[in-house]
DNA sequence: TAGCTGTCCGAAAGGCGTTTCGAAAGTTTT
DNA sequence: AAAACTTTCGAAACGCCTTTCGGACAGCTA
């Protein structure tokens, strides 16, 4: 009478009380050898554990969690549809603590207020032990506000409440950082094309470019060229530049969209990279910078230590530490390709 | 004697006792009351809402699935480090049941089979109601086996398993869309780059743009170019079948990234496109696809669609309904830019 | 043998909601 | 005013695991 129809996953999950019973021993018994705890006796664990694998017992995360207060989980709220930010973040979060330790529960706004909201209910619906908040840009964001009864730090975008905890990669050090390996590589005649004049990001980058080239007793070829954060923008600006100054040698771009803009229009006023122009990038985005003709050097926003940092911070605060709010800036680093040394 | 020291989230969150009490009643009612159910008067009801307001109730959704055996939750497992795939998949899982209905654990296993296996004991762990697999490619990828306790839905790779339930773009539509594409607007001597021939999808789209060539009763300009998934591919191959066909007028290229390498190459020989020739790529990768010059036209497996059917696969197997193995195929559409038609 | 220490194990409470079932209160009917 | 329903509410069990605390027992000493 048995119902022999095909049912993959009918069977209840086993519990720590088939365990128990299987191995003849209380649950208490039972959960303290299957968690490795001493007051159990070397024999006796064995024969719990051999059950447990017997039955392919899996302890209830949710149970445990009931208890502990604790979910090992931590929410990763978004707006950047590309993935371009928020993933490198999840990475550095996952890996905070060991390879599977924790797991992030990832939702994307989509940039949408109400959206975001839901998603915030739901994540602190599944007692999430943190929430990071990922921004589309680095200008600051809203505040979730300090009501919230989990830790909440925000990532790339810093929160506009100096009472949150927010980690952002440091713009400035990373626009001086590219004109300094400019001119390390004997570039003097240079230039600076980023995006949209509206982001903090772009200004920042720009100083930061100012400052290197002050730095270095020189002046730049021409104003910084704000438009778009686009190959579009990155063609145009460029032919400008080039038709205004013939004699310029190096490019710092604020962005690898923008640099491959500028290797396409030096490209067709017959410039060869780095020969004649060295052109730097910035974000390292891989499939943008590595497919292009040189590939193309770039700044790293190191996003993944930042993730791994964010991720440590909320247990932090959840272990009682004192909570300091304000940014804290994450050197970019340099990553160096084809398009301002020649390969040999 | 009061601890007046800043502490954002040391209040414990409120249970749905404070709120039975502060509105003083049972907790079966306030749990009634709360999740509107019938049976509580009118203004018992309201008078449970206020005091949950007031002392911000949420739910507690671990205590919700141990009793309901329901999380609300599900698991994507990917390898897909540039979240390429995987964003637009987790995307239709959030939507499948309407806005902040179920979350998304995202894992990253980067490739890596034992990273994948502590995602996998951690997933199960948390009671995820199902896992969702994608892959990095539309080839078969090895089954997570039939004894997991949940259900478990493959995307964009299907499972070699076919036991399995598996969710794929249909490739070989794909192809077909793509040359018939180029066909309605007029192009006859038309050619097809690709990538690794060691991939299904490449395989497929392949046959389909030979199908479709057939059908309209036109043969290939040149044998399929097999090759990489590169821009540096689709400049090779260009330059190849240019030299030797210079009459050329139709592109249709397996990836957007060799389309992208196909239109550098084919300004480089001073055709403009689309008037001289036209251009179609694969996977509509809008980064790619709307930065290029004129804006690539591109076939788009729609995703979002996949993502949203491999939920809603998930909650139909827990539901009963009987679990069809085999592969689902999704067809794709077709995304028209300036590289196949001269924008007005 | 009585007394003591140390080891190992189990009963039970706790964590937070949901649900069932029965009791109490209120309403209508006769 | 009594009987028969309805409606509304609460006690308690349940889901699964952890942890505390006390008890049982073995081994040792005096």
């Amino acid at each position: 009478m048995a119902d022999t129809s095909p049912r993959v996953h009918a069977t209840r999950a086993p519990t720590l009380n088939d365990v128990a019973q299987l191995a003849g021993v209380s649950m208490a018994t039972a959960s303290k050898a299957v968690n490795g705890r001493a007051e159990v006796a070397e024999k006796t664990r064995r024969r719990v554990l051999a059950a447990a694998s017997e039955i392919g017992f899996t302890p209830n995360g949710l149970a445990q969690s009931l208890v502990t207060g604790r979910t090992k989980t931590v929410g990763l709220l978004t707006s950047d549809l590309e993935g371009r930010f928020v993933l490198p973040i999840l990475m550095g979060a996952e890996d905070a603590f060991g390879s599977g330790e924790i797991s992030v529960l990832l939702c994307d706004a989509r940039g949408d207020r109400i959206r975001e909201n839901y998603h915030l209910k739901a994540l602190l619906n599944r007692r999430v032990d943190g929430i990071i908040v990922v921004g589309r840009s680095t200008d600051p964001r809203n505040s979730l506000g300090q009501q919230l009864p989990v830790p909440v730090v925000y990532a790339y975008a810093p929160s506009d409440d100096p009472r949150d905890q927010s980690l952002a990669p440091d713009n400035h050090a990373g626009g001086r950082l590219a004109v300094e390996h400019l001119i390390s590589v004997g570039r003097r005649r240079i230039v600076h094309i980023t995006g949209d004049p509206g982001y903090a990001a772009a200004q920042d980058r720009a100083a930061g470019f100012k400052e290197g080239m002050a730095a270095a007793g020189l002046t730049p070829v021409d104003e910084v060229m704000f438009g778009s954060w686009t190959e579009g923008w990155g063609r145009d600006a460029t032919a400008v530049l080039l038709q205004r100054h013939p004699d310029i040698d190096g490019f710092v771009c604020g962005s690898d969209q923008i640099a491959r803009g500028a290797l396409e229009t030096l490209r067709d006023f017959g410039r060869s990279v780095p020969e004649d122009v060295a052109v730097i990038g910035y974000d390292n985005w891989e499939v943008l910078a590595t497919n292009s003709r040189p590939e193309l050097t770039s700044i790293d926003c190191t996003l993944q230590g930042l993730g791994r940092q964010a991720a440590k911070r909320i247990f932090e605060a959840l272990d009682g530490a004192p909570v300091a709010g304000g940014t804290e800036l994450f050197l970019p680093k340099l990553v160096i390709r084809g398009s301002t040394i020649a390969s040999r």
